[in-house]
DNA sequence: ATAAATTAGTTAGCATGCTAACGAATTCCT
DNA sequence: AGGAATTCGTTAGCATGCTAACTAATTTAT
């Protein structure tokens, strides 16, 4: 018996995320893809323009670095290539090749697929409350440096030896 | 603008998550700790019997390899112990060190400052509802093999190169 | 009693994320 | 024009998760 609700909140919520990407990356796996390297490619496929990295991981929310790993293995295996950009040597253009053109569709649908059997029976409703709720909690977290401390010390860094 | 709701949940479901996990790793880092480990701490000190490898696994949700890695780091760090069980010479049992002890409550303050400020604010009934909502997806993710499909086949394995 | 199956933990290898620190190119300011 | 600041991508190193494949110990079944 939880002590309260917001005990088990944050598990649940951890346990919700990783339990979806796992389920999709098991999904995605014959097509010899996976949930982050779908999202990349999905948002490359809308592009009209090139795409520079960076504008990338900002559309995906994730870091720079982060991204430069996606992109190793996407580059490797075929599905995307990358090329310096003209007006700006510092930008490299990231384009799909063919063949990911052609697969991408399937790999959609199986995204599509997961998402409707996951959600498909759950009321708008409650849908709706959920995510704002996740939205508010995300907001808060991305921000928060403590309720009243608004800086925090370089506090000490050896623990407990 | 979304095509649907169900368009963004994943990604929001996945945001929130990181974003709990970065700022509690980030708070509690200064105590030399992190969220997965303390999460293992948190456990072992509840328990009143020594406890076996597996039985934390199980209860924290992780697999056993994730486990022996965060044990690892832990037991490298000072925070825990591990032992070979006379009853069964293939378990291993883990306790604290006494210096854990001392830190623990300090760092379960800021693990539950950190959920208070995150979602003092939400409405009980709303966060019921989310929590719900979470469940029923996990569950799902957790079992889901397909809305039809009993079993998947061994498909092909290589793509797109 | 012993061969087979199961269980506990480990190792190896991968995926996805992060921060810190850096080099190269561009832009900004005086 | 020229130095300072910024921006883009990268590398290095870490944390957290997974599966597959292994060893060693125990249990089960013959």
């Amino acid at each position: 018996m939880p002590a309260s609700d917001s005990d088990t909140f944050g598990p649940l919520l951890h346990g919700a995320a990783l339990a979806w990407r796992l389920k999709l990356d098991e999904r995605l796996k014959p097509l010899g893809m996976s949930q982050a390297k779908w999202r990349t490619l999905l948002h490359l496929s809308r592009a009209q323009q090139p795409v520079t990295q960076s504008e990338i991981a900002a559309r995906l929310g994730i870091e720079e670095p982060t991204l430069v790993n996606l992109l190793h293995r996407l580059e490797d295996a075929g599905w995307v290539k990358r090329a310096s950009a003209q007006h700006d040597r510092r930008c490299k253009t990231v384009t799909l090749q063919r063949q990911a053109q052609r697969v991408i569709g399937r790999i959609d649908a199986a995204a599509r697929d997961l998402r409707h059997e996951l959600m498909s029976d759950i009321p708008r409703r409650e849908l709706a409350v959920c995510m704002s709720v996740l939205s508010r909690i995300r907001e808060k977290a991305e921000r928060a440096n403590g309720p009243v401390n608004g800086k925090r010390p370089p506090t000490s860094k050896e623990w407990p030896k």
